[in-house]
DNA sequence: GTTAGCACTCTCGGCGGGAGAGTGCTAATC
DNA sequence: GATTAGCACTCTCCCGCCGAGAGTGCTAAC
């Protein structure tokens, strides 16, 4: 129903737009592109995409601006894909093997890298299972009855709340009760450690499984999370005032992403796409999202996105999301020191 | 060499100042404060004071702004100090206890808590002992030749990074390794496992010894913050246009507020403030910074801090940065469960 | 279907000018 | 000698105006 040369245009728009920032009019088309029409046919076919739902006009007399309906049009069917090339895979990899190697610092490392290299927001989480099970628990004491419980779960990520234990426990007293749990339960997950608690004839060490269930239970809760290139993002036009800025920051920090990336389904191959009101955070109805997934030891996954306005440069943001997943599954493999 | 009278003007002008954020004017002194005096000679204590480098003019007619010598005498020797009531004690406290026990969630609160109440950017460390020691060392198989060093240290920090291991090393001889490790160094600290890593007979196991060292030597680099309040403190009128909100946003991460604290020597009682010019570094020289110290377990210690723009209300802030360092001190102690 | 031409609309930046808020100074007063 | 009234002067801020410029939509001709 778009008719080939309709679309052409359309996709003259989107990236004229996503280049300039400014509502882009027929002139504009005509003379950047040397386009065999005058600047009346192109604002006949202008005026029919509008029609149609591609794109719209901030004001009665100013350039066209894409619709997310537009947006969606283009990523699907016309956009170019910038692909990453070998000078800059080279150049990326060769930033992560100057790193000390750490998961950490690697994932950190991807964030930024990638933020600078999409002009945007950046984010990547620590890979995660989706049970995890207990791979050594810990007990600091803290002072008489109360303790710090360390757990380090199977896939490499540490979680700890303060519990109560029994006033008489010294360290020693600890560390042995830890031992003890270790042994009975590690490698088990948290719903076998709730069904095992009953059958705990110490009173203090049922506690303290249940403690640890909870632990691993509160999977995403506290999901760390990269995130970087905040500044390049909002330094786009689109945030000119404070109020802007200030939203935008206020949502852009670990929380509110966690949120954000939580309702997203992330397929594990390509990435995902959400333009504006396809996202479910009211917070996000300006912003696209795209997302992809990667693979971390021991099934454990993870995810990269990027973030920005939904005036975005998709051609060159998707290839390199896709990228970045692939890149740090790889690289979370083929460690070697 | 301040006369009274002129002290007491002094006084007036930073607390208006501080209170409206605007220039203030001999008529605004005489009004608001019902002053016996005409505003003409309050514009000749006024000029005085200026000549005394306490206040400023931005321009040729203005109200007058305080100097950083001029909060500084402000902060010493004027300020009615606004303590915290026992009402606000108890609020705060009841939000304590609201929560799920744990040194992250508590810290976190603090900072939220304490952001709240003043109105600016708020700061916690989680505390560190100075020359930690290994409480227990974990190593999680990644893959043939990788693994994950896990090492939760004696103040209850938990430190990891990804490290070499013999190709051969199932995760039964990582454990094993591991456990070897914990047995002979356990109470350690980073000089005395570089001092013993050469009497080791096996080769993986001394560069264990050595990657677990450099963890514990690693120690602030990583230290964890909680950061809360920046929309507070960015909503204030000194950020009105938007490089500012960007060069703000752009420092108050963890990167640089760990540089800014770590320059502060935090005294262990009370608090230190450094308005303007008296902080080294380059982006803070238009912000005051309050910081104080508390105590963690085990001799481990960590930092509490405000910081705002010079224009801050001192007399609320430093009470309450105060009464947090003490507070939390109390509650890392005073843990029940 | 395409295009030239034109009227119309809306934004944006610059300019001017008046109101208002303050100061500093001088000279008179207590 | 301190205080104060009075006044000239300065600087900001805001508002309204206007013209230039960029676009569009429409009509009529090709």
């Amino acid at each position: 129903m778009l008719s080939e040369r309709r679309a052409g245009i359309l996709n003259l728009v989107v990236d004229e737009y996503i280049d300039t920032a400014v509502p882009v009019s027929s002139r504009a088309l005509v003379d950047r592109h040397h386009l065999d029409f005058s600047t009346a046919t192109i604002r006949n076919e202008l005026a029919r995409l509008e029609e149609e739902g591609y794109i719209t006009h901030p004001y009665t007399s100013a350039g066209r601006v894409p619709s997310n309906v537009g947006y969606r049009f283009y990523v699907e069917r016309l956009m170019a894909e910038e692909p990453v090339t070998l000078a800059e895979q080279r150049m990326i990899e060769h930033q992560f093997h100057q790193a000390a190697p750490g998961y950490d610092d690697w994932l950190r490392l991807a964030a930024s890298i990638l933020a600078a290299a999409v002009g945007n927001v950046a984010v990547v989480t620590r890979p995660q299972r989706a049970l995890p099970t207990l791979r050594h628990a810990q007990l600091v004491h803290l002072r008489a009855g109360a303790a710090l419980l360390v757990s380090v779960l199977d896939d490499g990520s540490v979680r700890q709340r303060i519990v109560g234990v029994p006033e008489a426990d010294t360290q020693e007293r600890l560390t042995e009760r830890a031992e003890r749990l270790n042994g009975r339960f590690a490698g088990s997950g948290a719903a076998a450690m709730q069904a095992a608690a009953g059958e705990l004839e110490d009173e203090p060490d049922r506690t303290l499984t249940l403690d640890i269930a909870e632990l691993l239970d509160e999977h995403d809760e506290d999901t760390e999370l990269y995130i970087a290139g905040v500044r390049p993002a909002l330094e786009q036009p689109e945030f000119d005032s404070t109020e802007r800025i200030l939203d935008a920051v206020q949502h852009l920090e670990a929380y509110h992403l966690r949120g954000a990336l939580r309702a997203t389904e992330t397929p594990e191959d390509g990435a995902r796409i959400l333009i504006g009101d396809e996202n479910l955070d009211e917070w996000l109805q300006e912003w696209t999202v795209v997302v992809s997934a990667f693979d971390g030891p021991e099934g454990a996954s993870g995810t990269v996105a990027v973030l920005g306005p939904t005036r975005m440069r998709y051609g060159r943001t998707i290839p390199r999301v896709r990228y970045f997943s692939s890149l740090i599954t790889d690289l979370l493999q083929e460690v070697e020191s």
